[in-house]
DNA sequence: GTCTTATTGAGAATGATACACAATTTTTCA
DNA sequence: TGAAAAATTGTGTATCATTCTCAATAAGAC
């Protein structure tokens, strides 16, 4: 799981900052009930009703951030815009099945469909 | 393969109509070739340069009507905008893989991925 | 053929996300 | 420790994909 210090470690090993927002958005998603997701929307309210206000462009770009460095998943449902969750490790990581009629949307485990990716992704030269 | 009388046919059982724009954009996703997915401006120009004009508002409700009823398959790959290809059965089914980082896409195919996901559709209550 | 109703096209509206830039923080390093 | 350099933030604006509205048109049923 990721620490503060794990993130600012993170950060500054690429030439960026760690900031009090980018540290208030991770510990959100950290104490979110697993299966639970948010939109940047979701984030900006649920930080407003806990008195933290960060501005949307703020949240917009660490999401971005955050996900493009392996610590959040972004998700494309079905709602037109993209839900954000802790990107958790093999036996948690999960995958999503979604109704293109109806939208309804599970969450299944599968280590096997996780692995072909991951193979798959090493194959063809993806690298972290 | 789908036809125009099978198209009319399944159009006509849900209460819903043929029209020539319906028939064109069918006809261009059949003659796309393998490995091929457009987006809804992409087919707007696309037939535009075959001097076939359709509406753009036109363009985007045949597309998810045509995704819903199984024909295409909508992509959500990382340009921001979505991507439509014929949605073909089994052997010919693939999946993409997507870098958060540098947007590099592939494709592969992997029976066991798909079956996984339609055993669990299955299991889960979602049916065609 | 006529009637009912779905569909189309044009343009406006919406909504998510990105961008620009001045003000403010972090980090670095002298 | 305390500038200086550079990244980040917040505000407001811009962009771009997609949806909506509504009058005109066309498909299907009888």
């Amino acid at each position: 799981m990721y620490s503060t210090s794990s993130l600012k470690a993170e950060l500054n090993e690429r030439g960026w900052r760690m900031t009090p927002q980018r540290e208030t958005i991770l510990q959100v998603f950290q104490n979110l009930s697993e299966g639970k997701h948010l939109s940047a929307e979701d984030l900006h309210i649920l930080l407003n009703e806990q008195g933290e206000v960060i501005s949307l462009s703020t949240i917009y770009r660490n999401l971005k951030l955050m996900s493009r460095m392996g610590i959040l998943r972004e998700l494309e449902l079905a709602e037109g815009h993209k839900h954000y969750e802790i990107n958790q490790p093999s036996p948690h990581h999960h995958h999503h099945l979604i109704c293109v009629r109806c939208n309804k949307t599970i969450e299944f485990r599968n280590d096997a469909v996780l692995k072909t990716g991951a193979k798959t992704a090493q194959k063809e030269g993806y690298h972290c």
